[in-house]
DNA sequence: CTGTTAGCGCTTTCAA
DNA sequence: TTGAAAGCGCTAACAG
């Protein structure tokens, strides 16, 4: 009743399991054809499926990698998610997913999960924290990835490296250029609008909402604009909902007094949040870009049919993805392409309707 | 340098391994409290993590759930993947995914894979299909499921039982109310509208595709309207967008004829039809609810913030992903819990924006 | 309660 | 080229 075991295999062809085991995976020799035949047949007569448990102790891997995100059904992290799943696919590799909802402590032990399975590597998205609270889930994960990669795991960080993590063998980081890309977006905004900015950011400490900030800042002065303020809140649809009622009040109070003068730019720092600020505007009976322009950060590809389009930053997500797979992979093994990047995130600018100053 | 092994933390707590292993891992009898403390502190002295591949090879079960979506980054199957994975995390397993884009023969593949890994069950989101040129493809799927299932694996499978699949033990299906949801929405919308219904629906044989069309005309049959036009093509965005392509010319054509009488209401078998439908009306010029009115199917979360808002069936889609994997899990050890269904699937018709008539 | 002894299914030297 | 044997790390009978 229970599957069929390569010993089975070996025994119905009459050979030894050593052999049954060289024709069905590959080794590096080659079985007679007409042994190797044998085997095959008696393999599918029997519906033999290998023991992936099996041959992953005897080797030492086990054909998995490891990808940890904050939570799956999140736009961002599905997209990137989509690019690990083809890339793991380019290698045969299964992947295994750990939702983590963004704490260190749950990362780390996703980390010790993936040790455990022997995952060949792990993929880490989502961003970094570098808050007080943080700091000591943060050494564990540090500690922990540290190990795995001592023990030969392959590791890859998108954005940031894990703060606190030495740097070694097995652990790469795929750069997303977010604070250029910020910077960017503000100094073309900065082109078309003459009101003022301001920044709708997650909580101070998460290194990816603070590179946008801080590029977007310097965007804003190189364009010879003063600083815009912060409102921090949660990195999520909702954080921006919250935001955006706050502002809707100013907003509507600038209206009615006569200082109506310059309209107000929001900037999200990610197009869900971005969403959310806009919603909550829609609900206190604003429009966009009538009473208000708005730009997000991503461009995620869902929300690329919301109205008005949303000005943004377009990051090749699931390249991202790919590309970090692939760095915990085989080296390729094509010759001139160990110093070609596997690949260098850029972004780009997206400016659509959200923006536009009104005719 | 590699891992430290359950033998080397026996050595050094000077035990056997036997009796480390019932300390660390859980394991019916309790050794002596001292012994069991002198093993831990052994065991974290060296950050000892146990091999589960060799857990589960003597014991032959892996703590795997395995899921299969079509596409991760659809949020439909993002936000089902959700739930699969809190679930999951219920039953202290983690989750392995494929991807397979939805042919039955990717799907086999991955149930092989799955069963190589010894997953303790599968969970198979999407669409099954009856097509023609799916039959060889269901067939062996059928097979391996089947297989699987003899093997002692439990699946659970989203909407429809695959296509030929044996009834049998360990094999759940999770039904979605598909067709009387699109009954209901049918005739909730035919109560507040006098124009003509279309339906844009997926390819003949995709099963949900199918079962929410005939539900559809059931409800205007009911509501004492005659058989919508179905329009087929791809279930996905583009497909919608095409759709919505050809329909805009229609509608454009019936309101520059003097008979512009009856607007149309368009149903798209799934919000992110409907969405692609709705972006290529507007891209010609056309203006909802003022031109026509659209409905989806699903209520997919990132879709919530469009505008007009889309009126939709609501399915709760995380919890149809946990109710899939707590099908395959160990059964509830409460004691009526047994008789009562652990999660029937009903969803909610929901009208809003996208379907009012003009005032 | 603890230790000993076999495996789980496969890979891989090492001989033949 | 093939087979025999040892072992990957852990669990589970069975003894002690």
């Amino acid at each position: 009743m229970a599957a069929s075991t390569l010993t089975e295999v070996a025994r119905l062809a009459g050979v030894s399991p050593a052999t049954a085991s060289r024709v069905l995976n590959g080794s590096a020799r080659k079985p007679g054809k007409d042994i190797a035949e044998r085997v095959r047949q008696a393999a599918d007569s029997l519906g033999y499926i290998p023991n992936a448990q099996a041959q992953g102790l005897a080797k030492s891997s086990s054909g998995l990698i490891g990808l940890i995100v904050h939570d799956i059904a999140d736009p961002y992290f599905a997209a990137i998610a989509r690019g690990v799943q083809e890339a793991a696919r380019e290698q045969r590799k299964m992947v295994l997913l750990a939702t983590t909802g963004g704490g260190p402590a749950e990362e780390k032990e996703a980390v010790a999960a993936f040790a455990a399975r022997r995952a060949d590597s792990i993929v880490i998205a989502g961003s970094r924290s570098c808050r007080s609270e943080d700091q000591d889930g943060n050494a564990e994960l540090a500690a922990e990835l540290d190990r795995y990669c001592r023990n030969g795991g392959q590791v890859a960080v998108v954005g940031h490296p894990v703060v606190g993590a030495t740097v070694q063998e097995g652990y790469h980081v795929v750069r997303v250029p977010n604070q250029e890309l910020a910077g960017q977006l503000a100094t073309e905004l900065a082109a078309g609008w003459d009101g003022g900015f301001v920044i709708v950011a997650g909580p101070e400490g998460l290194l990816t909402s603070d590179d946008r900030v801080r590029g977007f800042q310097e965007g804003l002065e190189r364009a010879g604009r003063g600083q815009a303020e912060v409102i921090r809140t949660a990195f999520n649809r909702s954080g921006g909902y919250e935001a955006g009622l706050q502002l809707a009040e100013r907003i509507k109070a600038a209206q009615s007094s006569a200082t109506a003068g310059g309209k107000l730019c929001i900037f999200a720092v990610n197009d869900v949040m971005a969403i959310g600020a806009a919603a909550a505007l829609r609900a206190e009976g604003l429009r966009i870009p009538r009473d208000a322009a708005i730009a997000g950060f991503d461009d995620i590809e869902t929300l690329r049919d919301f109205r008005p389009a949303l000005s943004t930053v377009r990051l090749p997500l699931e390249d991202i993805g790919r590309f970090a797979t692939r760095a915990t992979g085989p080296q390729p093994n094509g010759e001139d392409t160990d110093h070609v990047h596997p690949g260098d995130v850029t972004g780009e600018v997206t400016l659509r309707r959200s923006t536009e100053v009104a005719a």
